[in-house]
DNA sequence: GGTAATAAATGACTGACAGTCAGTATATAA
DNA sequence: TTATATACTGACTGTCAGTCATTTATTACC
């Protein structure tokens, strides 16, 4: 009897319509302007029936931008099972994020969201489980790259893998969040160009944990 | 007459007492969980009084961040006049940043404001141009001790002051904040301490950008 | 001291919105 | 056909930012 099977089916597709109407709506308004109405109208349903699918609003943000997440981490997990070397691939890395940043800008926005702890209220325990788990197998990526990088004797053996991937990570978010809501003004105030300080940025991080051996292999790729 | 003058500076007083009002519920509470009742009470006026002094909800609040930069911008300031040589005022910028995060958490946590467009909406310009020229004054400070470190000749001249300003201060940022949120996850998690995490970070990048002579007189002070 | 004019403060009200739930429609089973 | 379960609906509730007609306090003038 396949009836309970095919139930299963369509209820994750309308799952993923719901995902699909409020993407519309908050990539266009943001959270704090769009309105479960306007969703529950994209998607052609009523909106308590947003409510048996998605436990709240930032719910349904949150499942949004889990996509994005998951985008990064496709792109993430392919470099990290390419045959690149290991400098390569942490070069690659940065290259990813900035595209990613780039590219899917709206989802990058979303990403603010874990930054503010204010809003985790109305977040149900199991999408926090969720995220939490996609979160960290992303970082594991991450890690697992500079890992790879040590091991090859690359990357300054004293340093910790979690440590720099963190580092690293954070030193271009800040950049590209800021440099994202300050828009042109940047431009016009500071005379910068944020992708050419994000270069900057990297490139000088990366110099200051590459050993001897891995700057020797850097330059050679120049 | 100087009733006029007495009046202003009622008006004034008033204005800070609000402050101080919603400074109270928005460090409990944060921006969204705060509600403009409450501050009235806690100010002992009427929610419409707190309207004759500030134009939203949002205007109240970042009237109260800019009590927090203002703290900042009072260290910075005390820093970039001392008679430190130009390699420790910029080591003491970092710290000072990092203490600043973490005795004025609650205004750091306010900071994040900045980074959210999408709340942009609702604050007035005239706030908008004060937190703007705030700001901008504040990035001078930084900026201004990054070109007294290039003439002195222990930052490379090679990169661009205000470059590095924004790198160096937007690396500690996302460490900070992402940390903040996360909490003691990150210990168990990763087992990362968050504070070393920083130094390690400043370090690093400290020495991406000194000169060779730069360096020698970091490896001195210690 | 009394009164008109002005300024400051109030709180009931409005509109918007998240979330609910009693009721309706539709599909499945008997 | 009827009974039962499941999916959906949209009017309703409570909350809250922001408004505005009205009241209260202050100053100016005679």
């Amino acid at each position: 009897m396949g009836i309970e099977e095919r139930k299963e089916r369509e209820k994750e597709h309308r799952k993923e319509e719901i995902l699909n109407a409020a993407q519309k709506v908050f990539f266009d308004k943001g959270l704090p302007t769009a309105t479960m109405d306007e969703i529950a109208e994209a998607a052609e349903l009523s909106k308590g029936t947003l409510y048996l699918y998605y436990k709240s609003k930032e719910d349904l943000y949150l499942g949004v931008m889990m996509r994005g997440m998951q985008t990064l981490y496709t792109e993430y997990e392919r470099l990290a099972a390419s045959p690149d070397s290991p400098l390569r691939k942490i070069i690659k890395l940065s290259e990813l994020y900035i595209a990613f940043f780039t590219t899917n800008r709206n989802f990058f926005r979303m990403f603010h969201f874990l930054q503010m702890p204010q809003f985790h209220k109305q977040v149900s325990k199991e999408m926090q489980q969720y995220c939490g788990v996609e979160t960290r197998r992303l970082w594991d990526l991450v890690i697992g790259i500079m890992k790879q990088g040590m091991e090859a004797g690359i990357l300054r053996s004293d340093l910790d893998p979690t440590e720099i991937g963190i580092i690293l990570w954070s030193s271009s978010s800040a950049l590209m969040m800021r440099g994202d809501t300050e828009g042109d003004r940047w431009k016009e105030r500071f005379n910068i160009d944020l992708s050419h300080t994000l270069e900057v940025s990297n490139r000088l991080f990366l110099n200051a944990i590459l050993t001897d051996k891995g700057r020797k292999e850097f330059t050679a790729l120049h």
